[in-house]
DNA sequence: ATAGGGTTAG
């Protein structure tokens, strides 16, 4: 059976061919079997489920004035109800392929759908046309759409220049002035809008009726610049004019005092706005969560719950971003698990960018890997089609498997991206995931590629430059770490030189230069926390105990909080520096005087620094008093001093504590070997070996690097592969020979058991760390420091070998290894024998 | 037109 619609379009249809052929049927006659019946008809077909069918209808009709409004009601509701924006541009293409005439209410419509795709292409096509058809000189409506297209696809140079021609022509309404405000908003120009809304209620401009759009847009907007007191100014204003009731103006008044920091305010907000929906919720929510008052946060939203708040995709996204950042990635997981199960919300990118945070927090990596696989066919989607919120959850991703120890399957997603395809963020998740999981030199070689891109497509940001810094600091890499200072001097980054700062100290202070650690320390406007600890840590690994006691008591004048990470900082510095005493009063002193309870780590220094001194017994009875299980580290410590001490009675102790705990790795059994070796218990260290080979535990190589005139060179032991290897081994002969004569013995008990690696290399000489010296001095101009870095603890042979040698060369040695710098000049070490 | 997101330091 035919519905009337269809049997209208045959109708037509034939009445056209009619008209073809004889010619004397005119456009009227056609029109006339539209009405009125006809209209009905055709304006069900397009308010019906079947758009085909109106455009089928719709091609029949003749062109005429009056019919425009049915290709408009179509494009419209294609829009708005449909949301199909593509079905739409469509829909005006076969309008204007059927030589109809788009008119004042078509185009509006038409730039509308371009900007929600944010096709400049097309919105730039559809703009040619209307300019052709005069529109744009005349019709605000449609200027008004072109500020808003402009705006949405991000070229502000071309709103701002549509927005000043209507200025000029005089050809604007408050409409005009909001879609520039929100263009200048979308765009993240806050102080823009400011500019524009204060403009806007000036006196020159009486006349325009400032609506609740224009405060919603400059809300925002004084949020972001935390420019509270205008945010007030704007309350007040809203007051005056009667819109503070308005739902929308309320919400963006709470979101803004949240944003400001002005909570009390916030709260007031949201008791006085009779009428809440959940984006009032949700921004009180967001509030706590960004101020870190999560508990608040998490209480408000369970709130939500209980009263039976109709949760959104934003409100579940907020509560597992905020677990997220807490490094609280179970909890998170949890909540979007329930997330999964509420049938209202389904997760967007901003909920899967939080998830994989969360699961790169707690190293979920077979939840990243059901998220990767969501994603996926989430991408696959054809409403899913915005290029930037699909590099979002790339760059999650990349983070994600970086975090879970799968650096090399993150380097992977990063190689098969094209080199302009990801943004700043994918450089920087990829260069942090190698310095801080990987090969740090792969994250400098990608940063060097970065800046030195002369497309400068990708700029560097505060997020890059700080892992760079890691790696710098990972590889001791001073030249380049000087050289990003520099770069952070050249280009201000403001808001963030905190975060730089604080990465700038911890650079130098591990590339050797704590002098210059100090520098940055002193010349810092603003300190927080990190920037102390982390100049004290950088002391401490000098030795420096004394200076670490100093700045120690000058953050406590600062008023800066003090925190379990604080405490350890100066432990560790008194165990490295020989402060017994003081570390013990420290130790007795937080919880004492700082209220701070010591944790397992906290008795892991304690017995480092209690062992080294050799005061064993103390430090056993220390580790009876804790009030939790004592954790590997602890046995480690213990370990550690009955090598230096040669208790092996309760190194065995400390080692069956260690395989309780099912903590043994090639380190602990190394210690446990040479302490038997050194006992002359031969057997016993040769068991310990064996039991390595059997459970398939292999050590570390033992490997030293140097910075060269150009480039970095690293020696494995035994190592002839360097070009220059001949002259290093000369060098080396020739220095042994020397230092032999001041009075140096070859300990050889190292060569087969060496401290905490493999190396027992046929010879002492051929040393990682012994071969790293011998370069440094072939390659660096006399009187400058020679700077070696090892990944293991430095061999002891190797250490008294080069305390020599620094007597009668002219550099400071500069060494560090596993645990700590060592500065050897004019024949001492500055570690004093606390290594 | 308002709310949520990815990358950094002890």
């Amino acid at each position: 059976m035919l519905t009337t619609i269809q049997r209208k379009i045959k109708l037509i249809k034939a009445a056209k061919i009619r008209f073809a052929i004889h010619g004397y049927e005119t456009i009227n006659d056609i029109d006339s079997h539209f009405q009125p019946s006809n209209h009905t008809c055709i304006m069900e077909a397009i308010s019906s489920n079947s758009p085909e069918q109106a455009l089928a209808a719709l091609q029949c009709l003749w062109p005429s004035a009056s019919g425009v409004f049915y290709w408009n009601t179509l494009i419209k509701n294609t829009l708005l109800y449909a949301q199909d924006c593509v079905k739409a541009l469509h829909i005006f293409r076969q309008m204007l392929r059927f030589n109809w005439k788009p008119d004042g209410y078509t185009y509006p419509y038409v730039f509308k759908a371009c900007g929600e795709l944010k096709s400049f292409q097309w919105g730039g096509c559809a703009h040619g046309i209307a300019f052709r058809d005069g529109f744009v000189h005349s019709n605000v409506f449609v200027c008004n759409a072109l500020i808003a297209l402009y705006g949405r696809c991000g070229v502000l140079d071309d709103a701002s220049k549509m927005f000043d021609e209507m200025l000029q022509r005089g050809i604007y309404d408050v409409i005009s002035w909001n879609s520039i405000a929100a263009a200048y908003l979308q765009s993240r120009n806050a102080q823009k809008v400011l500019d524009v809304f204060r403009l806007m209620t000036s006196k020159g401009h009486i006349w325009l009726r400032t609506d609740v759009v224009s405060l919603v847009n400059v809300l925002p907007a004084c949020a972001s610049l935390n420019a509270w007191s205008n945010g007030r100014e704007v309350h007040g204003y809203a007051v005056r004019r009667g819109l503070v009731e308005d739902i929308f103006v309320g919400n963006a008044l709470l979101d803004m005092y949240a944003k400001c920091g002005f909570m009390d305010e916030a709260e007031r907000m949201f008791e006085r706005m009779e009428i809440k929906d959940v984006v009032t919720w949700n921004a009180l929510v967001t509030g706590y969560s960004q101020i870190g008052r999560y508990d608040d946060a998490l209480g408000l939203f369970e709130k939500m719950r209980e009263e039976k708040i109709k949760l959104n995709v934003v409100s579940w996204s907020a509560v597992i971003a905020g677990y997220a950042q807490r490094g609280l990635g179970e909890e998170a997981l949890d909540v979007f698990r329930d997330m999964m199960r509420d049938s209202n919300s389904e997760p967007n990118v901003v909920t899967l960018a939080s998830v994989l945070s969360a699961c790169a927090a707690s190293g979920t990596l077979y939840k990243g890997r059901e998220i990767h696989c969501y994603a996926i066919k989430k991408m696959l989607n054809l409403d899913w089609n915005d290029m930037e919120d699909d590099l979002m959850v790339i760059n999650g991703l990349i983070d994600m498997y970086a975090k879970c120890e799968s650096v090399n399957v993150a380097s992977r997603m990063f190689e098969s991206m094209g080199r302009t395809d990801g943004n700043v963020v994918t450089w920087t998740v990829m260069i942090g995931g190698h310095a801080q999981h990987g090969e740090a030199n792969d994250a400098l070689g990608l940063f060097s590629e970065m800046v030195s891109d002369k497309n400068k497509l990708l700029v560097p940001n505060a997020f890059t430059i700080s892992c760079a810094l890691v790696a710098c600091a990972r590889l001791n890499a001073l030249r380049l770490g000087r050289q990003i200072h520099a770069y952070v001097l050249r280009n201000r980054f403001e808001s963030a030189m905190l975060f730089v700062a604080n990465c700038l100290i911890d650079m130098y202070a591990k590339s050797g230069d704590v002098h210059a650690a100090r520098f940055v320390f002193d010349s810092m406007g603003q300190k927080n926390t990190i920037s102390w600890t982390t100049l004290m840590t950088g002391y401490g690994m000098h030795g420096f105990g004394e200076e670490v006691l100093q700045v120690f008591n000058g953050m406590r004048k600062a008023g800066l909080p003090i925190d379990g990470v604080t405490f350890l900082v100066v432990l560790y510095a008194c165990s490295h520096s020989g402060l017994v005493d003081q570390g013990m009063d420290y130790f007795n002193k937080m919880r004492r005087d700082f209220g701070v309870v010591p944790g397992a780590e906290h008795y892991a220094c304690m017995v480092d620094l209690l062992g080294r001194a050799g005061r064993l017994k103390e430090a056993m009875n220390l580790i009876s008093m804790m009030s939790m299980k004592p954790t590997a580290a602890v046995w480690v410590a213990l370990l550690g001093a009955c090598r230096i001490h040669a208790n092996v009675e309760l190194a065995e102790y400390a080692a069956s504590r260690l395989s309780e705990l099912e903590c043994e790795n090639d380190g602990t059994y190394t210690l446990l070997s040479n302490i038997y070796a050194n006992a002359g218990r031969w057997k016993d260290a040769i068991r310990i070996r064996f039991v390595m080979k059997r459970k398939g535990i292999k050590k570390r190589p033992g490997c030293s690097w140097v910075q060269g005139k150009k480039e970095t060179a690293t020696f494995y032991v035994g190592d002839r592969s360097h070009a220059m290897s001949e002259k290093i081994y000369d060098l080396l002969e020739d220095l042994i020979d020397r230092i032999k004569v001041m009075g140096y013995i070859p300990d050889t008990s190292f060569a087969l058991h060496d401290v905490d690696d493999e190396e027992k290399g046929d010879l002492l000489v051929e040393h990682s760390e012994k071969l790293a010296l011998a370069y440094g001095i072939l390659t660096s101009p006399p009187g400058l420091p020679i700077r070696i870095t090892k990944n293991l603890r430095v061999c002891g042979d190797c250490h008294i070998a080069i305390t020599y040698i620094s007597k009668i060369i002219e550099h400071e040695i500069i060494l560090r290894d596993s645990s700590r710098f060592h500065h050897f000049k004019d024949g001492s070490c500055s570690c004093k024998g606390y290594w």
